[in-house]
DNA sequence: CAACGTTCTGCTCATTTGAGCATTTAGTCA
DNA sequence: TGACTAAATGCTCAAATGAGCAGAACGTTG
């Protein structure tokens, strides 16, 4: 090749990052190449990086991001955030990267909250076999029982215990009850409370959420009616939380409503060391806002378009 | 950060990548943190970046493929190629390649034979004032006086060699002569001939190709009708290089024709030191095939996707 | 089960690279 | 013009890295 003379600054760091990143030519052996000096060689190098002309890029269906898991952790006091490269299968990608998070997790739990959902599915299915030795997996919300849907909730929380060595719990309650009174009624009863009083010493919880519309699994199974929800949404609720719906700020959105849900409250989950928020996709960025920025989780698993919606400044 | 553990290798690949080259730590933490030795450490690094897992990139207007440019100049004996990214506006893109090419030509040359076109009038723009020292600008092929668009072919020429210190040297001739009779004639008069005999001389020559079909700027400017374009494209032709319609195999698709056009010969290029063929976008792929393939030229510049054609096993 | 070849591992050593610093160069304002 | 500041340059030195190699672990085949 004959040699070349480079003239602007820009142009003469195009050539040596394509010198030394596509031909992989020394530092040292460009600089003779370019007549210029290693170190300004090694100089312009690092500024192209910096201005973005070098553009590295971890190709793979499990990377993360974590400059953007960094900030999310520091903006949010999070004790942990992973967040995934934006892809097409979203779900499936974050629900692997939560089974990869649960499994890495130390100590291993010896009993884990969960909530269900398709998300929890998800992540159920992407755990491997021995992902802990010995797991006590408690439901800690109501499920679902009123359509054919109905041992989804089971399985999931089956699932995990099976492939983490252990035994699942299930909550035997429906998720949100007609009348106030049933619901005090079941939850002082003592297989109930059995369940929610161990599930409150849980060492872990991994959740999801739902999007407050008429597409909500929780409208599809009949607990309330496409209008409920949109009264709901006319209060401001952006989504619910293991069954609880919940406005921006990260209240409960009906307060009657909200004694009528039966599971683990808001406020364990505020308080629990290690509370695993999984949430993937554009209709949840509200909900996965309204979680994060009010401390709803202490570790948050997403996609990296959730988590840019979560840094805007707002 | 709580500690992790990676399982599969491919995991533990990713996981490496990240820390080094989105987090920047040295091998040596990467390995006390993730618990394998930094020779293991600098190995996945090595094998993500052969596999692709770790893709480096640069982006930059003016960068090139230079592992591109490797294979074109083995794979068809050429003096060198300069292949540029894909992009939106390719043609501007190799215009301003083949600028940057010309400037860094050493030695200087002292004449330049050109052809004429839009790509050689993206050349010229792109140039910088002062990129030769005096350098003779000769028309080596009969310019287009037909239509309005008369100057065109003078002015890239003076463009050049205005912005090289020198002069211009036009070929006062038409591009293609209706009769053999007048052709011959042109030729030998002392003018055409003198201005044909310094282009032989020429230390570089720069020019473009056209594409075998009506929107050729020979029929646009009535050199040729839409039905003789029509005939020659049925006789095997691909497109055009300095006046001169070729087939696949580089040969004159119409002698009679072929006598017709003025200017230099398609031998005189074959035989060049230096023959820079400009060439852009997919229309052009035929044609350029034909001159890469048949030793038309020393030097090409063109973009990614064409260079990749010329590429394909055949 | 033993002999073989292949892959993997952890090492030494030479090369490559980046950080820090003194010096030069260029630019600016009195 | 000259004095000052900021940027760029070329150096030393220590850290980081890759190549090459010997031994270990593994699987394969007779």
């Amino acid at each position: 090749m004959p040699s070349r003379v480079a003239h602007d600054t820009e142009l003469l760091t195009v050539r040596i990052a394509e010198l030394y990143y596509d031909e992989n030519k020394t530092q040292d052996e460009i600089g003779a190449l370019l007549g210029v000096t290693r170190w300004k060689v090694g100089r312009l190098l690092t500024q192209a990086r910096e201005r973005g002309i070098v553009r590295i890029e971890i190709v793979h269906p499990r990377a993360r991001r974590l400059g953007i898991e960094r900030d999310l952790r520091e903006r949010f006091g999070l004790k942990d955030a992973v967040v995934v490269p934006a892809a097409d299968d979203l779900r499936s990608r974050v629900g692997q990267a939560a089974a990869d998070y649960l499994t890495s997790l130390r100590p291993v739990p010896r009993t884990l909250g969960i909530s269900w959902g398709r998300t929890l599915d998800d992540v159920a299915g992407h755990l491997s076999k021995g992902w802990a030795n010995g797991v006590t997996v408690i439901q800690i919300n109501g499920s679902v029982s009123l359509n054919r849907r109905a041992g989804t909730a089971s399985t999931t929380a089956a699932e995990i215990a099976l492939k983490g060595g252990g035994q699942a719990v299930l909550l035997p309650s429906p998720a949100i009850l007609e009348r106030l009174e049933t619901a005090r009624a079941i939850s002082s009863d003592r297989t109930v409370a059995g369940v929610l009083n161990r599930a409150a010493t849980a060492s872990a919880y991994l959740y999801s959420a739902g999007v407050a519309d008429s597409s909500s699994i929780l409208v599809g199974s009949g607990y309330l009616s496409p209008d409920d929800v949109a009264e709901l949404v006319r209060k401001g609720a952006v989504g619910d939380v293991v069954g609880r719906y919940i406005d921006a700020n990260g209240n409960p959105v009906d307060p009657g409503l909200d004694e009528r849900t039966v599971g683990l409250g808001l406020d364990q989950l505020r308080s629990a060391t290690t509370a695993i928020f999984v949430v993937a996709g554009d209709a949840k960025h509200d909900i996965a806002r309204a979680v994060v920025t009010n401390g709803l989780c202490s570790v948050v698993v997403t996609d990296e378009e959730t988590a840019a919606v979560l840094l805007e400044e707002q």
